[in-house]
DNA sequence: CGTTACCTTGAATCTCCTCAATACACGTGG
DNA sequence: CCACGTGTATTGAGGAGATTCAAGGTAACG
Protein backbone atom coordinates (compact mmCIF):
# COMPACT_ATOMS: atom_id res chain seq x y z
CA UNK A 1 0.00 0.00 0.00
CA UNK A 2 -0.50 2.40 -1.64
CA UNK A 3 -1.40 5.36 -4.14
CA UNK A 4 -0.07 9.13 -3.20
CA UNK A 5 -2.06 11.87 -1.96
CA UNK A 6 -4.47 13.37 -4.74
CA UNK A 7 -6.28 16.46 -4.88
CA UNK A 8 -10.23 16.21 -4.75
CA UNK A 9 -11.60 16.75 -7.80
CA UNK A 10 -14.65 18.55 -7.42
CA UNK A 11 -17.38 17.47 -9.72
CA UNK A 12 -20.00 19.93 -9.86
CA UNK A 13 -21.71 18.08 -12.95
CA UNK A 14 -24.10 15.58 -12.10
CA UNK A 15 -24.14 16.31 -8.37
CA UNK A 16 -26.68 14.33 -6.49
CA UNK A 17 -29.13 17.27 -5.35
CA UNK A 18 -29.42 16.57 -1.24
CA UNK A 19 -33.58 16.54 -2.25
CA UNK A 20 -32.80 13.13 -4.26
CA UNK A 21 -30.16 12.01 -1.80
CA UNK A 22 -30.43 8.20 -1.80
CA UNK A 23 -29.10 7.99 1.97
CA UNK A 24 -32.24 10.01 2.88
CA UNK A 25 -34.43 7.93 1.94
CA UNK A 26 -33.06 4.86 4.53
CA UNK A 27 -35.30 4.64 7.12
CA UNK A 28 -32.53 4.62 9.67
CA UNK A 29 -32.14 8.84 9.00
CA UNK A 30 -34.91 11.24 10.23
CA UNK A 31 -36.72 13.39 8.02
CA UNK A 32 -35.12 17.24 7.46
CA UNK A 33 -37.33 20.14 8.13
CA UNK A 34 -37.70 21.81 4.82
CA UNK A 35 -35.64 25.08 5.92
CA UNK A 36 -32.94 22.61 7.33
CA UNK A 37 -32.98 20.77 3.44
CA UNK A 38 -32.44 24.17 2.11
CA UNK A 39 -29.60 24.82 4.19
CA UNK A 40 -28.08 21.55 3.54
CA UNK A 41 -28.54 21.76 -0.17
CA UNK A 42 -26.60 25.25 -0.27
CA UNK A 43 -24.32 23.95 2.30
CA UNK A 44 -22.72 21.60 -0.24
CA UNK A 45 -20.78 23.03 -2.93
CA UNK A 46 -20.03 19.63 -5.18
CA UNK A 47 -18.77 16.25 -5.28
CA UNK A 48 -15.32 14.57 -4.58
CA UNK A 49 -14.18 10.91 -5.89
CA UNK A 50 -11.65 9.32 -5.06
CA UNK A 51 -9.94 5.81 -6.59
CA UNK A 52 -9.38 3.10 -4.05
CA UNK A 53 -6.40 3.42 -2.30
CA UNK A 54 -6.00 7.45 -2.67
CA UNK A 55 -5.95 9.80 0.47
CA UNK A 56 -8.63 11.73 1.22
CA UNK A 57 -7.41 13.53 4.39
CA UNK A 58 -3.87 13.76 5.32
CA UNK A 59 -2.63 13.14 8.76
CA UNK A 60 -1.57 16.47 10.69
CA UNK A 61 -2.83 18.32 7.34
CA UNK A 62 -5.80 21.00 7.36
CA UNK A 63 -8.82 20.60 5.11
CA UNK A 64 -10.71 23.33 4.17
CA UNK A 65 -13.70 20.97 3.66
CA UNK A 66 -15.98 18.72 5.33
CA UNK A 67 -17.16 15.48 3.63
CA UNK A 68 -19.67 12.85 3.83
CA UNK A 69 -19.88 9.42 2.08
CA UNK A 70 -22.06 9.43 -0.28
CA UNK A 71 -20.71 5.61 -1.70
CA UNK A 72 -17.81 3.51 -1.51
CA UNK A 73 -16.09 2.82 1.69
CA UNK A 74 -13.17 4.64 3.67
CA UNK A 75 -10.66 3.75 5.92
CA UNK A 76 -9.25 6.19 9.19
CA UNK A 77 -5.75 4.96 10.47
CA UNK A 78 -3.18 6.42 11.75
CA UNK A 79 0.89 5.42 11.10
CA UNK A 80 3.90 5.38 13.36
CA UNK A 81 7.21 6.53 11.99
CA UNK A 82 8.33 2.71 11.26
CA UNK A 83 5.49 1.82 9.50
CA UNK A 84 3.23 0.07 11.59
CA UNK A 85 0.17 1.45 11.58
CA UNK A 86 -3.67 1.33 13.54
CA UNK A 87 -6.88 1.41 11.77
CA UNK A 88 -8.95 3.31 13.81
CA UNK A 89 -12.08 2.86 11.84
CA UNK A 90 -13.97 2.82 8.71
CA UNK A 91 -16.46 5.01 6.77
CA UNK A 92 -19.64 3.84 4.89
CA UNK A 93 -22.02 5.57 3.08
CA UNK A 94 -23.39 8.17 5.41
CA UNK A 95 -20.49 8.64 7.23
CA UNK A 96 -18.92 12.30 8.53
CA UNK A 97 -15.00 12.62 7.40
CA UNK A 98 -13.33 15.58 8.63
CA UNK A 99 -14.90 16.75 11.46
CA UNK A 100 -11.50 17.05 13.44
CA UNK A 101 -10.07 19.13 10.96
CA UNK A 102 -12.71 20.93 11.16
CA UNK A 103 -12.83 21.42 14.98
CA UNK A 104 -9.16 20.78 15.76
CA UNK A 105 -7.99 22.51 13.01
CA UNK A 106 -5.79 19.65 11.56
CA UNK A 107 -6.58 15.78 11.05
CA UNK A 108 -4.86 13.58 13.26
CA UNK A 109 -5.80 10.92 11.33
CA UNK A 110 -5.33 9.50 8.08
CA UNK A 111 -8.19 8.88 5.77
CA UNK A 112 -7.57 6.64 2.75
CA UNK A 113 -10.11 5.41 0.58
CA UNK A 114 -10.64 1.91 0.47
CA UNK A 115 -12.87 1.24 -2.79
CA UNK A 116 -13.56 4.14 -5.16
CA UNK A 117 -15.54 6.13 -3.26
CA UNK A 118 -17.84 9.51 -3.80
CA UNK A 119 -18.17 12.27 -0.86
CA UNK A 120 -20.04 15.23 -0.71
CA UNK A 121 -18.31 18.39 -0.14
CA UNK A 122 -19.34 21.12 2.57
CA UNK A 123 -16.92 24.37 3.29
CA UNK A 124 -15.86 23.99 6.91
CA UNK A 125 -16.33 27.98 6.37
CA UNK A 126 -20.04 27.68 7.08
CA UNK A 127 -19.99 25.40 9.82
CA UNK A 128 -20.25 28.07 12.28
CA UNK A 129 -23.34 29.24 10.25
CA UNK A 130 -24.92 25.73 10.60
CA UNK A 131 -24.69 25.28 14.29
CA UNK A 132 -25.87 29.17 14.45
CA UNK A 133 -29.04 29.19 11.88
CA UNK A 134 -29.60 25.42 12.27
CA UNK A 135 -29.60 23.96 15.61
CA UNK A 136 -30.93 20.56 14.62
CA UNK A 137 -28.31 19.76 12.25
CA UNK A 138 -25.60 21.45 15.01
CA UNK A 139 -26.82 18.42 17.26
CA UNK A 140 -26.92 15.83 15.11
CA UNK A 141 -23.35 16.57 13.76
CA UNK A 142 -22.96 16.18 17.73
CA UNK A 143 -24.98 12.98 17.79
CA UNK A 144 -22.54 11.73 15.22
CA UNK A 145 -19.43 12.55 17.24
CA UNK A 146 -20.93 10.61 20.18
CA UNK A 147 -21.71 7.72 18.52
CA UNK A 148 -17.91 7.47 16.96
CA UNK A 149 -16.81 7.88 20.32
CA UNK A 150 -18.80 5.02 21.56
CA UNK A 151 -17.58 2.88 18.34
CA UNK A 152 -14.01 3.57 18.75
CA UNK A 153 -14.68 2.78 22.48
CA UNK A 154 -15.63 -0.27 21.24
CA UNK A 155 -12.56 -1.36 19.53
CA UNK A 156 -10.03 -0.05 22.11
CA UNK A 157 -12.36 -3.09 24.47
CA UNK A 158 -11.76 -5.20 21.26
CA UNK A 159 -7.85 -4.63 21.09
CA UNK A 160 -7.32 -4.26 24.78
CA UNK A 161 -9.04 -7.50 25.97
CA UNK A 162 -10.14 -9.50 23.28
CA UNK A 163 -9.03 -12.89 21.17
CA UNK A 164 -7.75 -13.17 18.04
CA UNK A 165 -11.09 -15.03 17.03
CA UNK A 166 -13.12 -13.12 19.06
CA UNK A 167 -11.25 -9.50 17.58
CA UNK A 168 -11.99 -10.76 14.34
CA UNK A 169 -15.71 -12.05 15.39
CA UNK A 170 -16.46 -8.37 16.72
CA UNK A 171 -15.34 -6.83 13.36
CA UNK A 172 -16.57 -8.82 11.04
CA UNK A 173 -20.01 -8.35 12.54
CA UNK A 174 -19.76 -5.06 13.11
CA UNK A 175 -18.84 -4.19 9.35
CA UNK A 176 -21.71 -6.45 8.25
CA UNK A 177 -24.13 -4.78 10.20
CA UNK A 178 -22.94 -1.16 9.79
CA UNK A 179 -23.30 -2.32 5.98
CA UNK A 180 -26.68 -3.85 6.22
CA UNK A 181 -28.19 -0.49 8.09
CA UNK A 182 -27.07 1.44 4.78
CA UNK A 183 -28.66 -1.08 2.60
CA UNK A 184 -25.53 -2.88 1.54
CA UNK A 185 -26.14 -5.87 2.78
CA UNK A 186 -29.11 -8.22 2.26
CA UNK A 187 -30.39 -10.86 4.94
CA UNK A 188 -26.78 -12.47 5.31
CA UNK A 189 -24.52 -11.36 2.66
CA UNK A 190 -22.04 -8.45 2.09
CA UNK A 191 -19.47 -6.68 0.38
CA UNK A 192 -16.60 -6.16 2.70
CA UNK A 193 -14.03 -4.64 0.79
CA UNK A 194 -11.16 -5.60 3.23
CA UNK A 195 -8.01 -7.10 2.81
CA UNK A 196 -6.50 -9.46 5.90
CA UNK A 197 -3.59 -6.86 6.05
CA UNK A 198 -6.70 -4.14 6.97
CA UNK A 199 -8.11 -6.80 9.09
CA UNK A 200 -4.75 -7.03 11.11
CA UNK A 201 -4.41 -3.58 11.34
CA UNK A 202 -7.18 -3.12 12.57
CA UNK A 203 -7.46 -5.78 15.54
CA UNK A 204 -3.90 -5.08 16.42
CA UNK A 205 -2.34 -8.52 15.42
CA UNK A 206 0.48 -9.41 12.65
CA UNK A 207 -1.07 -10.61 9.71
CA UNK A 208 0.47 -13.66 9.95
CA UNK A 209 -1.18 -14.41 12.98
CA UNK A 210 -4.61 -13.01 11.55
CA UNK A 211 -4.43 -15.41 8.79
CA UNK A 212 -4.26 -18.50 11.04
CA UNK A 213 -6.66 -17.32 13.20
CA UNK A 214 -9.45 -16.63 10.30
CA UNK A 215 -8.76 -19.94 9.06
CA UNK A 216 -9.62 -21.16 12.28
CA UNK A 217 -12.94 -19.16 12.01
CA UNK A 218 -13.47 -20.08 8.82
CA UNK A 219 -13.68 -23.77 9.43
CA UNK A 220 -16.15 -23.57 12.01
CA UNK A 221 -18.02 -22.75 9.07
CA UNK A 222 -19.98 -19.60 10.90
CA UNK A 223 -19.33 -17.06 7.96
CA UNK A 224 -17.65 -17.26 4.65
CA UNK A 225 -15.45 -14.43 3.46
CA UNK A 226 -13.49 -14.71 0.05
CA UNK A 227 -12.68 -12.12 -2.48
CA UNK A 228 -14.54 -9.69 -0.24
CA UNK A 229 -17.62 -11.76 -0.22
CA UNK A 230 -18.84 -12.00 2.99
CA UNK A 231 -21.65 -14.67 3.73
CA UNK A 232 -23.01 -14.81 7.56
CA UNK A 233 -23.96 -18.34 8.16
CA UNK A 234 -24.55 -18.32 11.37
CA UNK A 235 -25.36 -15.11 13.14
CA UNK A 236 -26.17 -16.16 16.73
CA UNK A 237 -22.64 -18.03 17.20
CA UNK A 238 -20.62 -15.25 15.56
CA UNK A 239 -22.51 -12.53 17.91
CA UNK A 240 -21.58 -15.04 20.50
CA UNK A 241 -18.04 -15.04 19.87
CA UNK A 242 -17.52 -11.10 19.07
CA UNK A 243 -18.71 -11.18 22.81
CA UNK A 244 -22.28 -9.53 22.00
CA UNK A 245 -21.49 -6.23 20.24
CA UNK A 246 -23.88 -3.94 20.68
CA UNK A 247 -26.80 -3.16 17.90
CA UNK A 248 -26.38 -0.20 15.99
CA UNK A 249 -28.92 2.73 17.31
CA UNK A 250 -31.31 3.85 15.27
CA UNK A 251 -30.05 6.79 14.08
CA UNK A 252 -30.92 10.16 14.56
CA UNK A 253 -29.45 12.59 12.55
CA UNK A 254 -27.97 12.56 8.72
CA UNK A 255 -25.58 15.25 8.12
CA UNK B 1 -12.62 -3.31 43.36
CA UNK B 2 -14.94 -1.71 44.29
CA UNK B 3 -17.85 -0.08 46.19
CA UNK B 4 -21.54 0.20 44.93
CA UNK B 5 -23.73 2.15 42.76
CA UNK B 6 -24.44 5.32 44.50
CA UNK B 7 -27.41 7.74 43.83
CA UNK B 8 -26.01 11.51 43.52
CA UNK B 9 -26.22 12.91 46.17
CA UNK B 10 -27.42 16.32 44.72
CA UNK B 11 -25.46 19.17 47.33
CA UNK B 12 -27.38 22.57 46.75
CA UNK B 13 -25.81 24.45 49.74
CA UNK B 14 -22.19 25.49 48.97
CA UNK B 15 -22.49 25.19 45.52
CA UNK B 16 -19.58 27.21 43.53
CA UNK B 17 -20.95 29.50 40.96
CA UNK B 18 -19.54 29.58 37.62
CA UNK B 19 -18.83 33.26 38.17
CA UNK B 20 -16.34 32.37 40.35
CA UNK B 21 -15.57 28.47 38.80
CA UNK B 22 -12.10 27.85 39.11
CA UNK B 23 -12.03 26.23 35.74
CA UNK B 24 -12.81 29.26 33.86
CA UNK B 25 -9.50 30.93 35.21
CA UNK B 26 -6.96 29.15 32.90
CA UNK B 27 -5.81 30.11 30.05
CA UNK B 28 -6.42 27.18 28.66
CA UNK B 29 -10.12 27.56 28.26
CA UNK B 30 -12.04 30.39 26.29
CA UNK B 31 -13.70 33.18 27.72
CA UNK B 32 -17.70 32.82 28.15
CA UNK B 33 -19.63 35.80 26.56
CA UNK B 34 -21.79 37.58 29.60
CA UNK B 35 -25.18 35.76 28.29
CA UNK B 36 -23.45 32.97 27.92
CA UNK B 37 -22.16 32.75 31.19
CA UNK B 38 -25.40 33.32 32.39
CA UNK B 39 -27.07 30.59 31.04
CA UNK B 40 -24.93 28.18 31.95
CA UNK B 41 -25.22 29.60 35.45
CA UNK B 42 -29.10 28.91 35.05
CA UNK B 43 -28.63 25.43 33.54
CA UNK B 44 -26.21 24.11 36.41
CA UNK B 45 -28.68 22.55 38.73
CA UNK B 46 -26.31 21.75 41.72
CA UNK B 47 -23.64 19.41 42.41
CA UNK B 48 -22.28 16.21 43.01
CA UNK B 49 -19.66 14.38 44.81
CA UNK B 50 -18.67 10.85 45.08
CA UNK B 51 -16.19 8.92 46.55
CA UNK B 52 -13.11 7.30 45.61
CA UNK B 53 -14.42 3.59 43.89
CA UNK B 54 -18.04 4.89 43.50
CA UNK B 55 -20.23 4.60 40.22
CA UNK B 56 -20.86 8.04 38.89
CA UNK B 57 -22.62 6.28 35.74
CA UNK B 58 -23.60 3.18 34.94
CA UNK B 59 -23.18 1.17 31.88
CA UNK B 60 -26.87 0.41 30.20
CA UNK B 61 -28.19 2.94 32.08
CA UNK B 62 -29.98 6.29 31.12
CA UNK B 63 -28.94 9.15 33.22
CA UNK B 64 -31.43 12.45 33.67
CA UNK B 65 -28.04 14.62 34.34
CA UNK B 66 -25.12 15.62 31.94
CA UNK B 67 -22.05 16.39 34.21
CA UNK B 68 -18.52 18.40 34.26
CA UNK B 69 -15.83 17.48 36.49
CA UNK B 70 -14.94 20.10 39.05
CA UNK B 71 -12.54 18.31 41.11
CA UNK B 72 -11.21 15.22 41.30
CA UNK B 73 -10.55 12.38 38.79
CA UNK B 74 -12.74 9.57 37.46
CA UNK B 75 -12.26 6.43 34.89
CA UNK B 76 -14.45 5.14 32.38
CA UNK B 77 -14.58 1.63 31.73
CA UNK B 78 -16.35 -1.10 30.14
CA UNK B 79 -16.33 -4.71 31.43
CA UNK B 80 -16.96 -8.04 29.54
CA UNK B 81 -19.22 -10.95 31.44
CA UNK B 82 -15.72 -12.93 32.69
CA UNK B 83 -14.78 -10.12 34.50
CA UNK B 84 -12.00 -8.55 32.30
CA UNK B 85 -12.14 -5.12 31.72
CA UNK B 86 -10.96 -2.27 29.32
CA UNK B 87 -10.64 1.45 30.49
CA UNK B 88 -11.44 3.58 28.49
CA UNK B 89 -10.21 7.16 29.39
CA UNK B 90 -10.10 9.16 32.15
CA UNK B 91 -12.04 12.50 32.89
CA UNK B 92 -10.12 14.95 34.52
CA UNK B 93 -11.43 18.38 36.28
CA UNK B 94 -13.38 20.44 33.19
CA UNK B 95 -14.13 17.18 31.44
CA UNK B 96 -17.60 16.15 30.35
CA UNK B 97 -19.14 13.06 31.68
CA UNK B 98 -22.68 11.84 30.28
CA UNK B 99 -22.88 13.00 26.89
CA UNK B 100 -23.47 9.25 25.36
CA UNK B 101 -26.54 9.17 27.79
CA UNK B 102 -27.77 12.55 26.94
CA UNK B 103 -27.32 11.66 23.13
CA UNK B 104 -27.92 8.23 22.73
CA UNK B 105 -30.21 7.72 24.92
CA UNK B 106 -28.06 5.14 27.11
CA UNK B 107 -24.43 4.96 28.68
CA UNK B 108 -22.10 2.56 26.55
CA UNK B 109 -19.33 2.37 28.89
CA UNK B 110 -19.33 3.02 33.09
CA UNK B 111 -17.66 6.22 34.78
CA UNK B 112 -16.18 5.39 38.38
CA UNK B 113 -14.66 7.73 40.45
CA UNK B 114 -11.20 7.04 40.90
CA UNK B 115 -10.84 9.94 44.23
CA UNK B 116 -13.29 11.87 45.79
CA UNK B 117 -15.07 13.83 43.16
CA UNK B 118 -17.12 17.00 42.86
CA UNK B 119 -19.39 17.02 39.97
CA UNK B 120 -21.42 19.91 38.27
CA UNK B 121 -24.76 18.62 37.39
CA UNK B 122 -26.98 19.59 34.18
CA UNK B 123 -30.08 18.36 33.58
CA UNK B 124 -29.56 16.80 29.93
CA UNK B 125 -33.37 18.02 29.26
CA UNK B 126 -32.35 21.97 28.75
CA UNK B 127 -28.99 20.41 26.42
CA UNK B 128 -31.52 21.44 23.68
CA UNK B 129 -32.88 24.46 24.41
CA UNK B 130 -28.46 25.32 24.82
CA UNK B 131 -28.56 24.01 20.83
CA UNK B 132 -30.84 26.28 20.07
CA UNK B 133 -30.39 29.55 21.92
CA UNK B 134 -26.45 29.46 22.27
CA UNK B 135 -24.47 28.48 19.42
CA UNK B 136 -21.22 28.53 21.04
CA UNK B 137 -22.04 26.38 23.39
CA UNK B 138 -23.26 23.62 21.17
CA UNK B 139 -20.15 24.48 19.44
CA UNK B 140 -17.68 24.18 22.31
CA UNK B 141 -19.75 20.50 23.39
CA UNK B 142 -18.86 19.45 19.74
CA UNK B 143 -15.27 20.15 20.15
CA UNK B 144 -15.01 18.39 23.24
CA UNK B 145 -16.48 15.73 21.66
CA UNK B 146 -13.87 15.45 18.54
CA UNK B 147 -11.15 15.87 20.94
CA UNK B 148 -12.16 12.79 23.00
CA UNK B 149 -12.51 10.77 19.41
CA UNK B 150 -9.22 12.02 18.94
CA UNK B 151 -7.35 10.77 22.62
CA UNK B 152 -9.65 7.69 21.98
CA UNK B 153 -7.98 7.21 18.79
CA UNK B 154 -4.73 7.67 20.37
CA UNK B 155 -5.09 4.81 22.74
CA UNK B 156 -6.43 2.48 20.12
CA UNK B 157 -3.15 3.22 18.05
CA UNK B 158 -1.25 2.50 21.82
CA UNK B 159 -3.14 -0.36 22.51
CA UNK B 160 -3.04 -1.62 18.72
CA UNK B 161 0.88 -1.17 18.35
CA UNK B 162 2.74 -0.18 20.68
CA UNK B 163 5.07 -2.45 23.17
CA UNK B 164 4.33 -2.63 26.72
CA UNK B 165 6.91 -0.27 27.43
CA UNK B 166 5.73 2.22 25.10
CA UNK B 167 2.33 1.97 26.41
CA UNK B 168 2.71 2.36 30.00
CA UNK B 169 5.30 5.21 28.51
CA UNK B 170 2.19 6.64 26.51
CA UNK B 171 -0.56 6.92 29.58
CA UNK B 172 1.76 8.24 31.95
CA UNK B 173 3.24 11.07 29.95
CA UNK B 174 -0.66 11.76 28.81
CA UNK B 175 -2.25 11.73 32.03
CA UNK B 176 0.99 14.17 33.30
CA UNK B 177 -0.02 16.69 30.40
CA UNK B 178 -3.48 16.38 30.57
CA UNK B 179 -2.90 17.06 34.72
CA UNK B 180 -0.57 19.91 33.91
CA UNK B 181 -3.05 21.40 31.30
CA UNK B 182 -5.58 21.92 34.35
CA UNK B 183 -3.21 22.97 36.89
CA UNK B 184 -2.65 19.81 38.41
CA UNK B 185 0.80 19.66 37.69
CA UNK B 186 4.02 21.64 38.53
CA UNK B 187 7.15 21.36 36.34
CA UNK B 188 7.68 18.03 36.63
CA UNK B 189 5.51 16.14 39.14
CA UNK B 190 2.15 15.65 39.55
CA UNK B 191 -0.55 13.26 41.75
CA UNK B 192 -1.70 9.93 39.42
CA UNK B 193 -4.33 8.76 41.28
CA UNK B 194 -3.90 5.24 39.65
CA UNK B 195 -2.99 1.96 40.77
CA UNK B 196 -1.12 -1.00 38.68
CA UNK B 197 -4.28 -2.24 38.26
CA UNK B 198 -6.07 0.62 36.51
CA UNK B 199 -2.46 0.76 34.38
CA UNK B 200 -2.52 -2.44 33.14
CA UNK B 201 -6.57 -2.49 32.03
CA UNK B 202 -5.86 0.89 30.18
CA UNK B 203 -2.95 -0.82 28.02
CA UNK B 204 -4.11 -4.34 28.00
CA UNK B 205 -1.80 -6.00 29.45
CA UNK B 206 -2.11 -8.10 32.51
CA UNK B 207 -1.92 -7.15 36.19
CA UNK B 208 1.97 -9.16 36.04
CA UNK B 209 3.34 -8.27 33.21
CA UNK B 210 2.16 -4.42 33.68
CA UNK B 211 3.70 -4.66 36.65
CA UNK B 212 7.52 -6.16 34.81
CA UNK B 213 7.29 -3.95 32.64
CA UNK B 214 6.60 -0.86 34.61
CA UNK B 215 9.84 -1.75 36.71
CA UNK B 216 12.11 -2.05 33.79
CA UNK B 217 11.11 1.32 33.06
CA UNK B 218 11.55 2.72 36.29
CA UNK B 219 15.06 1.41 36.81
CA UNK B 220 15.91 3.29 33.41
CA UNK B 221 15.55 6.24 35.62
CA UNK B 222 13.13 8.37 33.09
CA UNK B 223 10.54 9.12 36.03
CA UNK B 224 9.38 7.47 39.52
CA UNK B 225 5.62 6.79 40.49
CA UNK B 226 5.04 5.53 43.47
CA UNK B 227 1.88 6.53 46.27
CA UNK B 228 1.00 8.57 43.64
CA UNK B 229 3.11 10.44 43.23
CA UNK B 230 4.52 10.85 39.67
CA UNK B 231 8.25 12.73 39.21
CA UNK B 232 9.21 13.11 35.24
CA UNK B 233 13.10 13.18 35.42
CA UNK B 234 13.24 13.36 31.79
CA UNK B 235 10.76 14.59 29.74
CA UNK B 236 12.96 13.82 26.43
CA UNK B 237 13.40 10.73 27.04
CA UNK B 238 9.53 9.65 27.73
CA UNK B 239 8.22 11.39 24.95
CA UNK B 240 10.73 9.43 22.90
CA UNK B 241 9.28 6.50 24.82
CA UNK B 242 5.91 6.83 24.39
CA UNK B 243 6.23 7.35 20.55
CA UNK B 244 6.11 10.80 20.28
CA UNK B 245 2.11 11.73 21.54
CA UNK B 246 0.49 14.92 20.13
CA UNK B 247 0.49 17.59 22.51
CA UNK B 248 -2.56 18.97 23.55
CA UNK B 249 -4.24 21.41 21.68
CA UNK B 250 -5.63 24.68 23.28
CA UNK B 251 -8.90 24.23 23.71
CA UNK B 252 -11.48 26.20 23.11
CA UNK B 253 -14.46 25.26 25.28
CA UNK B 254 -15.39 25.03 28.65
CA UNK B 255 -18.76 23.12 28.94
C1' DC C 1 4.45 -14.27 -19.21
C1' DG C 2 6.48 -11.61 -15.90
C1' DT C 3 5.05 -8.49 -12.15
C1' DT C 4 2.32 -7.29 -8.36
C1' DA C 5 -0.93 -7.91 -4.71
C1' DC C 6 -2.84 -10.91 -1.69
C1' DC C 7 -3.26 -15.22 0.76
C1' DT C 8 -1.32 -19.36 3.07
C1' DT C 9 1.72 -22.35 5.83
C1' DG C 10 5.84 -23.97 8.70
C1' DA C 11 9.51 -23.23 12.05
C1' DA C 12 12.07 -20.80 15.56
C1' DT C 13 11.84 -17.27 18.91
C1' DC C 14 10.14 -14.22 22.25
C1' DT C 15 6.33 -11.85 24.51
C1' DC C 16 2.88 -12.22 27.53
C1' DC C 17 -0.29 -14.95 30.48
C1' DT C 18 -1.52 -17.81 34.41
C1' DC C 19 -0.54 -19.70 38.71
C1' DA C 20 1.57 -19.20 42.91
C1' DA C 21 3.91 -17.24 46.72
C1' DT C 22 5.55 -13.25 49.38
C1' DA C 23 5.58 -8.59 51.20
C1' DC C 24 3.88 -4.33 52.88
C1' DA C 25 0.53 -0.77 54.45
C1' DC C 26 -3.76 -0.03 56.15
C1' DG C 27 -7.82 -0.27 59.02
C1' DT C 28 -10.84 -3.00 62.17
C1' DG C 29 -12.14 -5.43 66.06
C1' DG C 30 -10.80 -8.27 69.95
C1' DC D 1 -1.55 -3.73 71.51
C1' DC D 2 -1.87 -7.43 68.51
C1' DA D 3 -4.36 -10.45 65.13
C1' DC D 4 -6.52 -10.41 61.07
C1' DG D 5 -8.34 -9.20 56.62
C1' DT D 6 -7.98 -6.48 52.51
C1' DG D 7 -5.92 -4.05 48.81
C1' DT D 8 -1.78 -3.28 46.41
C1' DA D 9 2.83 -4.33 44.76
C1' DT D 10 6.44 -7.68 43.57
C1' DT D 11 8.87 -11.83 41.82
C1' DG D 12 9.60 -16.65 39.85
C1' DA D 13 8.36 -20.51 36.85
C1' DG D 14 6.14 -22.85 33.08
C1' DG D 15 3.30 -22.76 29.15
C1' DA D 16 0.18 -20.62 25.69
C1' DG D 17 0.02 -17.39 22.24
C1' DA D 18 1.96 -13.99 18.98
C1' DT D 19 5.87 -12.41 16.20
C1' DT D 20 9.25 -12.75 12.67
C1' DC D 21 11.44 -14.95 8.91
C1' DA D 22 10.92 -17.59 5.05
C1' DA D 23 8.84 -19.88 1.25
C1' DG D 24 5.33 -20.83 -1.90
C1' DG D 25 0.69 -20.31 -4.18
C1' DT D 26 -2.98 -18.00 -6.80
C1' DA D 27 -5.31 -14.52 -9.46
C1' DA D 28 -5.29 -10.17 -11.93
C1' DC D 29 -3.11 -7.25 -15.16
C1' DG D 30 0.01 -5.21 -18.17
Amino acid sequence: MTAKATPARATRARVTPCTHCPLRQLKSYREFTPEELRFVEAFKVGEARFRAGETILAENEPSPYLYTVLDGWAVKHKSLEDGRRQIINYALPGDLLGLQSAMLERMRHAVDALTDVTLCVFPKERLWSLFEKHPGLAFDITWIAAEEKSILADFLVSVGQRSAAERIAFLLLTLFRRAARVGLADESRAVLPLTQEHLADTIGFSLVHTNKSLTLLRRAGVFSWSGFEFTLHDEATLYEMAGHPPGQPVPRPFI
